[in-house]
DNA sequence: ACAATATTTCTATATTTATGGAAATATAGT
DNA sequence: ACTATATTTCCATAAATATAGAAATATTGT
């Protein structure tokens, strides 16, 4: 990963709109959820929610996929990664001072 | 942390200068790095990395102290860690498809 | 007080980004 | 083909952000 590629992550996730969804994403697992649902549950207008979800699909940070009449959008866990290990990369010069503790919980 | 405190930090660092200070500075460790210096290893101007530092320092994400007639910048360990935990947090669905592999390398 | 070095503030300009109503497009069932 | 539902595009406007030269402000040593 390169600093242009981590700039383009971050940015479509430093915005309220579209960190909201991108939690809700991230939360909702690999099965996604539909544009209306999403829109619905954070109550974010149609067009504006479709200028986020494209921001965010372009970035790659997110997937979609059209089921019926319904376009499901799913968290890329995998660009999601990528960009925390670039963020922690050869961290805290070895002080051990920086470790976070992000886990994938058992269930 | 809420929404709001999460845009702040990840807008900081949603710039290429920024995030490249950042990155620099998450590696010098907890003593950081002086203003001049940073400028030189990065190539950025005096006033427009006044600028990114003031950004990165309003949002919490880094720290600042005077020593003599420097200015050592370092980042803010439990910000960022903060930070990733938000993003993470509930992720998958307990799904494991998540799993981010971010752990401070011992020395 | 002066000179040298380090950093910040001021300033103007340029660029990017967010918003949401209305219209257009897509999909599926009848 | 028609209707209903879902999503996207178009558009204009508003707001926020990045850039760097020049000047101003620290800090330290002589």
């Amino acid at each position: 990963m390169d600093t242009k590629s981590a700039v383009t992550l971050l940015s479509s996730i430093a915005q309220e709109a579209r960190l909201d969804i991108f939690r809700l994403l991230v939360q909702a697992g690999t099965s996604g959820l539909s544009a209306g649902v999403i829109g619905e549950r954070l109550g974010i207008p149609n067009s504006t929610l479709s200028f986020h979800l494209k921001e965010l699909s372009y970035a790659g940070l997110i997937h979609s996929r059209q089921e019926s009449r319904f376009v499901y959008y799913s968290a890329n866990y995998d660009a999601m990664n990528t960009l925390l290990e670039y963020l922690t990369q050869n961290c805290c010069a070895g002080e051990q001072v920086c470790c976070p503790d992000v886990t994938c919980e058992t269930v």
